[in-house]
DNA sequence: TGTACATCAGTGAACGCGCGTTCACTGATGTAC
DNA sequence: TGTACATCAGTGAACGCGCGTTCACTGATGTAC
């Protein structure tokens, strides 16, 4: 194969049929078809099936988390030492995630569907790896929405941040479907970014919802 | 085979295998060796994977759909023509979900994990059929949530609906997994009544959220 | 009442197919002396 | 500068395996006359 980087038409074409079928319904045989490489390919420069799932899994999560990370150290020391508000932590997290994509040429609704099918579809692999490697991440968002509201009793803020999760990767993951039926109906056309700009005030919402 | 209700047995068994693994990664093997029954009993009594599929399906969504569309006329007959409050139709749909599940011995975290893998999963099949033959009550429901709230836009309307649909399968459909961190990091138990109880106001202030 | 036939739930074994993975191999490039 | 060897990306064909489905068959029950 006379064609340069093999490795990265396999992640390519992986990303988006992943996205696409899921997982289990995506054989190597159309990723490699897709890619224009041979079947051998994966396995020679991955290992396994399920090292490249974690592989197209680390292209996307690496620069997103570590955007995140240095948005809030700058947000932080902006604020010299005063917590940032639930708003401003959604806003940033949001906006961090649709400036992450753009780097890679990847819509943010093709990660979020991943990210929906790793909750989804039976890959522990995939949790324990994600866990594994982004989970201090995770920790450092969540504590520092923690923060933001202290009077919540910790359950409760803990089921909130799953609806908060819900809401999100079910919404971005199912964009291009939603957003169809939307056209049709009302003739109204949606970008990822129309939907944030709902989403954002929404989740604020939910967050603060009071009689409980 | 001399034990009764084969095709019982059969439903039963796809059912949690289905919520447990999914679709494509549960056999008819698997399955029909859970029931206790003949390989290709179901493909005789069903026909075909898929139709076994939507025979699970069905066996949810038909008592549910019917318990709604009941409870929503008793509440409109109650209120006498009076336009029924975004807070009375997210109480009523969420009590009428639990009710629906006690009857048939089945917990509502695998009926919404099995609505959940139908959206997430590669199923088109399916998702024609759910909408072909529940669509109305559907869009019933929602309609009544939109008189309810008829000062926000129909596209804010639309979006907001995807993002109480999220939180609230994601949130159940993961209940299991969800619950035992919660138990791991704060030594909490939760039912599903619990997860309900903090869901509805949660949705109903996200459905309410102001700032657009 | 007895016989012949139809119906139907259920069975066991086999079918072809697509899957992830493996393996012996090629050919180009780099390195040692 | 030339030769021998090592490394490595990539290849083509085959491997065994589990899958959904099919098919000829059994045996019990119901129905017609």
């Amino acid at each position: 194969m006379g064609q340069p980087d093999t490795i990265e038409r396999i992640l390519d074409a992986a990303g988006a049929l992943f996205a696409e079928r899921g997982y289990a319904e995506t054989s190597l045989r159309t990723i490699t078809s897709t890619a224009n490489v041979n079947l051998a390919a994966v396995n020679y420069h991955f290992g396994s099936k399920k090292a490249l799932i974690q592989a197209v899994f680390a292209r996307f999560l690496n620069p997103f988390c570590e955007n995140l990370d240095a948005e809030l150290n700058r947000r932080l020391e902006e604020k010299q030492g005063q917590t940032l508000t639930i708003d401003e932590l959604i806003d940033l997290l949001f906006a961090t995630l649709l400036t992450s994509m753009d780097g890679l040429g990847e819509s943010p609704n093709q990660f979020m569907r991943l990210l929906g099918l790793a909750y989804t579809q039976s890959q522990e692999h995939l949790r324990h790896f994600i866990i594994a490697e982004y989970g201090s991440y995770y920790s450092r968002f969540t504590g520092l929405l923690r923060e933001a509201m202290p009077e919540v009793k910790p359950e409760v803020f803990y089921w909130r941040l799953y609806f908060m999760l819900g809401a999100s990767v079910f919404t971005l993951s199912s964009f291009d479907s939603i957003s169809s039926i939307l056209k049709a109906d009302f003739n109204k056309e949606s970008t990822v970014e129309d939907v944030v700009e709902l989403l954002v005030p929404a989740l604020t919402g939910m967050l603060n919802s009071n009689d409980v």
